[in-house]
DNA sequence: TCTGGGGTCCTAGGACCC
DNA sequence: TCTGGGGTCCTAGGACCC
């Protein structure tokens, strides 16, 4: 039975003016196939894209079990006459820009996920364009005939069934959930297929004899929140009953940007480290820079011999993109672990720097108590007087208070 | 399954503020 | 000077996704 909250919702659902319509989009092993695409000769073969590691198989090699994250010995015992192929991201990036143009003369309204696939909000499109299932076919058309690659588009009212469809529909096919079929097509799929389910939830609901997402379903929500947490046991109780409200995000900008590298066990040392902290700092600042954007929290990540991972993080007073300052940053935090990981044993060691703005404004956070309150007031009254009402504004006097000034073209 | 690299979001305790 | 409620930010860890 559905709880009546969940029936009181779904009511509320359905007495919106138009039914909300989604397609998810998703290219069928995308590196794999435009390495096929590229090369004739790699056509109905079992291929592989990368070499240590696995980052994309072909249809033809995942019927021997090899899969994505896999190493490259794994992969070649299942299926000895697997093709590997150096991987090309700048053909990647080329082909997933084309099909993100396919995609936006379809609606204006697309979410990109990751590189390979995307929301699609077609709400309201059926009068122009047709049937939920004729735009997802002249979408998977247009994307083999101007790209050349395979498309599986999966649809229905929400976001989470849109998806789940579209992984059922591969490879290389279509499935519109029906209106009012919802329930009934998600009811016998495995809890794993529920969005935010990974192996450590599936454990734990399967122990507890839940094992499909009709059982979900059924399931009293303090029950899913008594064990796995108040957010999670919400989340996945709202998705087996297809509650899912969120609207697609246009634009989304990027909330982290990371670098981090392998290397064997006991290979590395704090000078080793160093040389390590520095290359990825200077990448991931790189890519700061060439997006205009800025950041405030530095990450350094690790993982240990037990391939355990750490976090050291520290957030800094004023946003940056220079490699010199968040190198600065890493080097201490890295000192202060150093002592932990000789005891455990290092095995990856990155960077990430989020708390992420353009680099339009400048940021300042200033540590301050309630007597130096008058003396911000007055710098920010300062401010405005010279650059206008805007130059400056003000966050909320709780926490840490921060002013944010954009910088003048001049 | 002895495991790469890029991300997102949630939790929980402590510090700090009103 | 003490106490409580409500709230944010920082930090570290963890699950999950592609």
């Amino acid at each position: 039975m559905m709880s009546a909250s969940v029936r009181e919702e779904q009511h509320r659902g359905w007495s919106q003016p138009s039914t909300p319509r989604f397609l998810h989009a998703d290219l069928d092993a995308f590196y794999a196939s435009v390495e096929q695409r590229d090369h004739p000769e790699l056509r109905g073969k079992p291929i592989a894209v990368g070499g240590g590691v696995i980052l994309a198989a072909s249809y033809e090699a995942r019927a021997f079990g090899v899969k994505t994250a896999m190493t490259g010995r794994q992969a070649r015992a299942l299926c000895p006459q697997l093709i590997t192929v150096d991987p090309r991201m700048e053909a990647y990036t080329e082909a997933s820009r084309r099909v993100f143009d396919a995609f936006a003369d379809c609606s204006p309204n697309v979410e990109g996920l990751s590189i390979d696939e995307a929301f699609i909000d077609i709400s309201g499109l059926g009068r122009i364009a047709g049937p939920d299932a004729t735009i997802a076919g002249n979408l998977r058309r247009r994307v083999l005939e101007d790209v050349g690659l395979p498309l599986s588009v999966g649809g229905g009212s929400t976001k989470f069934l849109a998806k789940v469809a579209s992984a059922v529909a591969k490879p290389n096919g279509v499935l519109i959930v029906p209106d009012g079929g919802e329930l009934d097509f998600l009811a016998p799929l495995p809890v794993g297929r529920l969005w935010g389910v990974g192996p450590v939830t599936e454990e734990a609901l399967r122990s507890a004899g839940v094992n499909t997402v009709g059982e979900v379903a059924e399931l009293a929500p303090e029950l899913l929140v008594a064990k796995l947490g108040p957010a999670a046991g919400r989340h996945i109780h709202r998705l087996a009953n297809n509650l899912d409200p969120r609207p697609i995000e246009v634009g989304r900008r990027r909330r982290s940007i990371g670098s981090q590298r392998s290397f064997p066990v006991g290979t590395i040392d704090r000078s080793g480290a160093q040389e390590i902290l520095l290359e990825v700092t200077d990448r991931v600042t790189r890519r700061l820079r060439t997006g205009e954007r800025i950041g405030r929290t530095v990450t350094i990540r690790l993982r240990y011999a037990d391939y355990r991972a750490g976090t050291r993080s520290r957030t800094l007073i004023e946003a940056t993109n220079a490699t010199a300052a968040v190198l600065e940053t890493a080097t201490e935090l890295l000192d202060e672990a150093w002592a932990d990981v000789s005891e455990r044993g290092l095995t990856r060691l990155g960077i990430a720097v989020s708390g992420l703005t353009d680099d339009t404004a400048l940021q300042l956070t200033l540590p301050f108590t309630k007597h130096d309150r008058h003396r911000l007031d007055e710098a920010v009254d300062q401010i405005r007087d010279r650059f206008g009402l805007d130059a400056v504004t003000r966050a909320p006097l709780v926490g840490r208070p921060t002013i944010e000034m954009p910088l003048l073209p001049d």
